[in-house]
DNA sequence: CTACCGATCGCCT
DNA sequence: GGCGATCGGTAGC
């Protein structure tokens, strides 16, 4: 059974996210992602907390990342490069995870209008992307993550994850707090020569 | 496959 | 005024 085909475990609850969001972050690699019923596998996160020289919380609150120390298990939403949006699942105060990258299981044909004529092996590959592709936006920001329109799933076993280096960042460039599934081809960039395997949390 | 560029805006120095 | 937690297009190897 490949790792995206494996049967869904329970519904992920608030507590789950009131850990170190690296450990969140790990721990959300093969969960099932959907908005309003679209998306699919998380197989590529990044972690960002309060102390992180790369993370918009560093400098304290905004008014953008407000949610960021909001309570844990909602969502910061933001916009990138003035284009984008980009969507964070909020773990403990000021610390947030980054969905960098699904596979897409649910809603595909969706996912492909709202892409446009995108290549398809592309549609939720890269946090922009996949923001067009499940259609989150602002108006998102701050909703909790354990009611509509987001729905978050465990795998019934964790799958085997890689660590490596965070991309798109300048400052904290060696902090390995990007989290891959290992073998999956939906990444939004493959493992660099820094990844290094990681641990199952659920051992057989 | 990698490299560069422009788009475009919130937040920072 | 500068710089991004990015992307799609184009150019080149």
């Amino acid at each position: 059974m490949t790792p995206s085909s494996r049967p869904l475990g329970p519904p992920l609850r608030a507590g789950f996210f009131a850990r170190p969001a690296a450990d969140v972050a790990a721990s959300l690699i093969g969960c099932d992602l959907r908005v309003n019923g679209i998306g699919g596998i998380i197989v590529e996160t990044e972690a960002y907390d309060r102390s992180d020289p790369a993370s918009h919380s560093v400098n304290g609150p905004t008014r953008r990342n407000a949610s960021m120390f909001g309570p844990p298990g909602h969502a910061y939403v933001y916009r990138s490069y003035g284009i984008h949006w980009c969507l964070n699942l909020v773990c403990e105060p000021g610390s947030a995870v980054l969905i960098r990258a699904l596979e897409p299981r649910h809603g595909l044909e969706t996912m492909a209008a709202r892409r446009g004529l995108s290549d398809p092996r592309r549609l939720c590959a890269g946090p922009g992307r996949l923001c067009q592709a499940l259609a989150v936006s602002l108006a998102m920001d701050g909703l909790a993550l354990d009611a509509p329109p987001f729905a978050l799933a465990a795998p019934e076993t964790a799958p085997a994850w890689i660590t490596d280096r965070r991309i798109g960042i300048s400052r904290a460039v060696e902090t390995p707090w990007r989290f891959l599934l290992a073998g999956s081809r939906a990444l939004s960039r493959p493992a660099s020569r820094h990844a290094t395997p990681g641990r199952s949390l659920t051992p057989p």
